[in-house]
DNA sequence: TATGAATGAGACTTCATTCAT
DNA sequence: GATGAATGAAGTCTCATTCAT
């Protein structure tokens, strides 16, 4: 029985990996869920085995992401450097993800960000990606204490993190940057350090 | 002849506003072309007067609402005054767009950010949103050259600019700020400046 | 007055003669009421002070048009010629109008032939287009009284006569000869003239 | 596995059969997917699991109905008789399917004929009609080596044949016969015969 | 578990026709 | 007569979900 749960876990993560990639490359409107089974070589009727509905697979996608992301910066977080250091490493950690697994990201600015109604219950306050927000807000307070960082009102700060790390790698996505997105770590992290610094 | 041109054209912007309320508040997909022209008291095949498709109607409206917000932009460029007074009126301005014309803020977010094959070819680089980086380019360089500002890429300052707006805004949106929005924005516009201030 | 009346036959001459032409190129469904009002460059509300409605449009086109074939059959029966040569002549004229006003044998293939429905009640027993019906059976009757043509149903007569003169003028529109249509009339007319004569 | 295949190509001929039968009586425009999906009793959506539209649906059609066709005329091609007696078999086999089914020689009248664009791409020089061109050439030459028929183009002689006996089915199609179709065959046949004997 | 045929509501879009100007 | 905005029914096609096998 134990390995039959954890083969359908596994099955469980795999589904999510490519419905993410696939939600994340055309949308959530414009992704069937035929599309979804079609590229696992699946049966759409053995999709709903594992998840009772588009809408449940799209949360389930956004809480394993988001756990995925926490957890990076968990590491960052538990590391003991400098709240500056912690900072350009979390910009490196974020692109680098955006890099290797491009979904991830682009996940949360196409589906997560614009079908609000789909995530409307269960994610109330970001219960989805409470993980994400609970890690940024260690880092930030952590910051504070240490006296590295000005205390300022959480999402204010919160949103002076995640805006430009969005919207450097968001750019990215279409095109536009003239330079590979690494290149521009250094500078975001820079702004967000001295925007934040005490 | 004149008259009938005008009045084409009011209709139009009418159009327009309507559906970029619907657009910001349900999403593009799940709005439909019913539902606007049930809001607007019109027939759907009115509409197609008007605009020759739903994606059409969505690229009008992108680039009426940028030209819109590109105006506010361009009036704050064009006082004499020093560009950290500048960021502090452009976050506050922005905020009050948000306010009071919500739609345009959230189609952004909502609907250009996320529907992306609706804009990807006639939108490259941003094409629609043109006006607004434009003038964002403005604010910026010209605070260089007055060296006030560091100087650096475009793009890495651009997304710290838009970034944290964006974000209070869309945080906004989803209920989970506790101050009144317009709290935020001293504080963000503290941040921004002193990520780019020279 | 008088002037009046011919002037607005006129202009019903010209829109019969354009929704002709577009009713032959594109098929019945597939023109709309707008298609034919910007060829004439005039608005769909006045193509309806001419005709009430399409259907109208499409009857009046089939009884001019067989009006207008009838009239050079009639030509070639009053000559004083023998049945071989009218037979002849007849098939000559025929696919002298297909290639110059290719529209008038289309409309009958594409239009008359397969909207049915439209027809269907002011053209019963072909009615429509008894003017060419007429003058076939008129040039086949004097043929027998003269001893020139084989006494036959008139039916099996008059489809050994449209029926490949049709055929090839279809096969010429599909492109599918390889030989200029006129270069088909002898050996056609031949075949048409041996399977009739005494 | 296989017998699931056979399942659905059983089924596929069904709709094929049903479809043909509602386009020859109502004309491809005016028969919907709801009518063929109602006739059939199923729904709208899973003809869409067997046809990707409404289109292909009617190419298939063409390319099953011709082939039908294709194999009568087959079997009297493989006769050891004259010429002479296989035009004769071949008119009455024609009167034969036209009576019996309708829809096969309608569907080519009614819908082949008038809704080229249907067809346009995929039916270039007749692909879709191959079958039957192919072996009224079969006949015509076999004819010709044999010295029973005159040799002449193959375009003329095959409208020379087709044309008449589309022709009276047709006219039987509209009620406008006075006799029983089957007693034209006799007269036909001879016409063709005649017009086309060494 | 796994399959994929089946359902049916609903989306976008078209178009003949009307009517106020 | 002439215009073209307005109507709304209807058409094609999609897709989340179910269920018999």
């Amino acid at each position: 029985m134990k390995l039959k749960e954890k083969l359908k876990q596994e099955k469980k993560l795999q589904i999510i990996r490519t419905a993410c990639k696939l939600f994340a490359e055309k949308g959530y409107s414009n992704t069937t869920m035929h599309d979804i089974a079609k590229e696992l070589s699946m049966s759409v009727g053995n999709l709903y085995n594992y998840f009772s509905s588009k809408e449940e697979l799209a949360k389930e996608i956004m809480v394993t992401a988001s756990r995925w992301v926490a957890e990076r910066i968990r590491k960052i977080n538990e590391k003991d450097i400098s709240t500056k250091e912690k900072i350009y490493e979390l910009v490196k950690s974020f692109i680098d993800i955006a890099l290797k697994e491009p979904e991830l990201i682009h996940y949360f600015l196409r589906v997560f960000l614009s079908n609000r109604e789909v995530f409307e219950e269960d994610c109330l306050g970001f219960a989805c990606v409470g993980d994400v927000v609970t890690e940024i807000g260690v880092l930030l307070s952590e910051g504070v204490a240490k006296g590295e960082l000005r205390n300022q009102d959480f999402f204010s700060a919160f949103v002076t993190i995640m805006g430009p790390m969005g919207g450097i790698v968001f750019l990215h996505g279409e095109n536009v940057l003239q330079k590979p997105l690494m290149e521009y770590a250094e500078e975001i992290a820079e702004n967000i350090w001295r925007a934040l610094k005490a």
